[in-house]
DNA sequence: CCACACCCTGGAACTGGTTCCACACCCTAA
DNA sequence: TTAGGGTGTGGAACCAGTTCCAGGGTGTGG
């Protein structure tokens, strides 16, 4: 490895502002104990030499990296979704003076916790003040983070298989209010007969199906879940639950998503079989990726805000540095329903306004 | 701000092994001048303290921060596109033992370039060894990089308003032998009127318009360019020049989309209008975006191997860093061209196998 | 004129690793 | 027995900042 250029030091900028290197410093740190004049050379000096101050060396002082990591889990793409958090964690780390350490990692759920192998900047310590967790979560990862003491905060709407005595801090969006939200509003427009597709082996779909039963039980209506047999993906497992619901007598006229994939897997079946959307058949979505928007008609759904979430994120992360015996604290963001192209409206509505 | 406990340093490590402080230092950096006992004892000494080295102790004196910054430029969110990229970029670092700093910034072209107001990270020194540029690249921009000497490495495919004299490394994809294999395509399976619909004033689609003109010219056809009128996004660009294609006279029988959006545009908007694809037309995209494979039928397109850009401009990245004065290169690499579902062959094809 | 407070400044000591030189020790060859 | 080479080890010096204490200069009150 080739031999790295020598940088300017403070004591140099001393040396050519004919001041201390205390002074140097004093003036770096915008600390008041200097003379106007003073500051003035040696911001001269600074500039004349084009000195740009050493990271490292202020940090093993401050022992503070002002460095936090976004890890993400068991994702073999960035994931669009994650993505957004992502840019939201960045947007919100800049205007904190912090920086973003981006990095991924795949474990099993069933490796044992001191078993998985952490991504190099959890290895060496003094690299990064924190962590912010991603992707999917399983209570190993948990116990695995907890062992190397490194304070964390978890998107937690992908935690899989952990109990509510979750003592971490978390960020997550309100996936039961958000389902229960979209069902009000196919009853407020005269639906009656709902069904709801998803795969609640997923927790967070889950937390959507109990939203929509919810929705359900308000007008004492029957609720019923629609799955299908090996999914590829998603959208498979709306395309092949296409059929289940065609084949209900009487037929539904509208369906609640698990998400919006899965929707949009529904929506290529449904039109395959000449049925239109929303003419013959309602759909809502969940998530509001990019793609709804351009289905044709574009998707009524439910909206995350993922850059809040990155930013919410980022906020609890450096509180929780800056506190460290801080109870944790767990924020649920709320969601925004979207009224867009695929609801048809059974009656007359009666004022049922669009909340977020 | 509270203050951050002490950590284990080698020097207690070294009391409590009973040997030398270079010692610890030699058996972390495994050097092989430790024998085996020594390194034993250190090791679980190292273990039963819970020791983990302080990074940036060791990058002041090795004058490497092992981390490179990852600069996405006026992109409002992770575009899907450059996620893939910043992914492979991930994982080729963690290969390399570096670590991937994500930053966003936002300028003008019109700014002068001592004007731009970079990111934190380029503000100090020693914080990151060297920069890859992604997303919409200005001369400005690059100028102002080359200001503060930090090496990089750019992502050139939408590098705006530069000569062919542009000194430094980078790394793009094929624009001109993407859309030359994918009309070449079309001519071997019968097409002779056929069109490329895209906004040339971006090079990039400029470059893939060139690649369709040679198509064309080789198999000594007529070459057309559909443009819109003040597109909202290329969606919307693809749905307005749909119409235009319909009323040429005659009828094209297949479009050269510039990317896989306006290829949607196109395809959603002639669906409309009752025509079919690829029965009435055919479509060819670029890019394949992942809902390229979504659509119906999916879309027969110009695969970009984004993961491997992102790799690409690692380790050309780390050539550079480990030799500064090596000559600039750039690094072309090939498309491939996926057929889908939306060509139609209009006759007995004669062996025009399918190559990368 | 002295005591004392206050402001500003210089630089030694420090952070936690790496590097390198000196040196101890052992083995082999002359 | 001595010279010479190789291996293993200790620790001072170093990197580039921050911190802190001592000390100089000035101003004010007694």
């Amino acid at each position: 490895m080739e031999a790295v250029p020598r940088k300017t030091t403070i004591r140099e900028v001393a040396r050519a502002a004919s001041v201390g290197i205390g002074t140097i410093s004093r003036v770096l740190n915008s600390s008041s104990q200097v003379s106007r004049e003073t500051r003035e050379r040696v911001l001269k000096a600074i500039r004349r030499l084009g000195f740009r101050p050493n990271a490292q060396a202020r940090r093993i002082l401050k022992r503070r990296a002002e460095m936090v990591c976004f890890l993400l889990s068991n994702r073999d793409f960035l994931h669009p979704f994650h993505a957004r958090i992502l840019q939201g964690v960045e947007s919100s780390a800049s205007g904190l003076k912090q920086h973003v350490l981006f990095a991924a990692l795949h474990y099993s759920p069933r490796t044992p916790p001191n078993r998985i192998d952490l991504p190099p900047v959890l290895q060496e310590h003094g690299l990064i003040d924190g962590l912010i967790l991603a992707g999917t979560i399983y209570p190993n990862l948990l116990r695995r983070i907890a062992s190397i003491h490194m304070p964390f905060v978890a998107f937690t709407n992908n935690v899989v298989g952990m109990g509510d005595d979750q003592q971490f801090d978390q960020v997550g969006f309100d996936d039961f209010n958000g389902t229960l939200h979209a069902t009000r509003y196919l009853t407020g427009n005269g639906h009656r007969r709902i069904v709801f597709a998803g795969d609640i082996s997923y927790p967070w779909l889950q937390r959507r199906f109990e939203g929509y039963r919810q929705g359900m039980r308000e007008k004492k209506l029957k609720s019923a879940l629609i799955t299908a047999q090996n999914p590829q993906s998603f959208v498979d497992f709306g395309q092949k639950s296409a059929e289940r619901i065609l084949s209900r007598q009487p037929r539904p006229t509208a369906v609640v998503a698990g998400n919006d994939e899965i929707a949009y897997g529904l929506w290529r079946s449904l039109r395959r079989h000449g049925i239109k959307v929303p003419d013959d058949i309602s759909l809502v979505g969940f998530d509001d990726r990019e793609e709804a928007m351009l289905m044709d008609p574009p998707l009524t759904t439910v909206r995350v805000h993922k850059e809040e979430i990155g930013e919410t994120c980022m906020k609890m992360l450096l509180e929780r540095l800056h506190h460290p015996q801080m109870t944790f604290s767990q924020r649920i963001l709320p969601t925004e329903f979207v009224i867009r192209g695929t609801v048809r409206q059974l009656l007359e509505r009666k004022n049922h306004g669009h909340t977020t």
